[in-house]
DNA sequence: TTTATTCGGGAACAATCATTCCCTATTATC
DNA sequence: GATAATAGGGAATGATTGTTCCCGAATAAA
């Protein structure tokens, strides 16, 4: 069963939630459509575990991409290139849940919008977190201000997620050599 | 017709292309199908000329928050101020066709997808030009990056256009001053 | 072995979609 | 002033959508 929302979760990364279609989830779930009717009440439902699923598993993959770092600034430093990297080629084109579903879904869908709220709050305070490690232990100078820096830089995730749908290429280490200069 | 256009235009950034039916456009527009019709090809046909309007719109707002500026450095603060503004409040909770586009249809058409890419390569540009003009004026120093840097800051744009969506407060003087560090 | 019960599969359904067709005014042409 | 041409409006159409219903196989209970 998760590996059929895993395909599920895929369909909705590449087209959205609008174009795609049951049958579009039947056949990449490998799943007839009563059997989807049985796991879940309707497409929504279907939309929102995936959702749930993808961001579940993109947390654990930029905590895994901040731990192989000494300080707050590589760890911070390493959550950027893996942004970048998750934004570029195959992986990049085929998109990022929570930007697709804030773009597509929040204005109109009060519970998605909920959702992506609170997703980007989570991930704001996990940057923010980063950032206080490097002022504790010095490898963020003093003055840089938290909250600030926090939210561009989720600004700077998201958009890398926008861009790397649009296929313009990007290499990981420049852009990421610029953006630490938000910790200066 | 410009005007019915302009509520397209409307229309379809609040709710995307899949999302927007045909009813839609014809209550926005304020013209019966057939009409609709006799203007435009098709569904996809509207669209584009939307897109196209929406985009030429934008770059004379942005051209005109750049001239408000003595040099290539304060140009360049301008027009983030201005996507910061245009990211903000209502406006911001419109949402960008550009952003939009890519996110939603960049991957499956083909002919949007080719427009979007274009229309931030031109944002590029546009970005890279005040830099150069802010290396060439002092005002901005030497060692600072021309490509690397208008390309992050694509990226910032296009980020704060999702934020805005998911209606995160966004505060433009504080979010441009730590965004102006990477001119440093 | 026989009988319930659950589970997956797919046909049938109603609603909605984009699109076409045709009708009616209004304007332009002769 | 009569007629052709155009523009706009809306009903009809066929395809596609999300959803429900029912069937058959497999498993569990008796």
């Amino acid at each position: 069963m998760d590996t059929a929302l895993d395909r599920a979760v895929r369909v909705f990364r590449e087209r959205g939630y609008h174009a795609t279609s049951i049958g579009d989830l039947t056949a990449a779930m490998r799943l007839a459509t009563g059997s989807v009717y049985k796991a879940f009440r309707d497409k929504h439902a279907v939309f929102l575990a995936a959702f749930e699923r993808y961001t579940t598993l993109r947390q654990q993959q930029t905590s895994n991409a901040a731990a192989r770092g000494a300080n707050g600034r590589e760890r911070l430093r390493n959550v950027l290139l893996s942004y970048v990297e998750h934004s570029r080629g195959s992986e990049g084109r085929r998109g990022c849940l929570v930007v697709g579903s804030a773009v597509e879904l929040s204005a109109v869908d009060p519970v998605v919008g909920a959702r992506v709220n609170a997703q980007l709050k989570t991930n704001e305070n996990f940057i923010a977190g980063l950032i206080r490690e490097g002022l504790a232990d010095g490898s963020i100078p003093r003055h840089v201000d938290v909250e600030d820096t926090a939210r561009l830089m989720i600004c700077i995730t998201q958009g890398l997620r926008v861009v790397g749908k649009a296929r313009l290429p990007l290499d990981g280490e420049r852009l990421v050599d610029v953006a630490m200069k938000l910790l200066a």
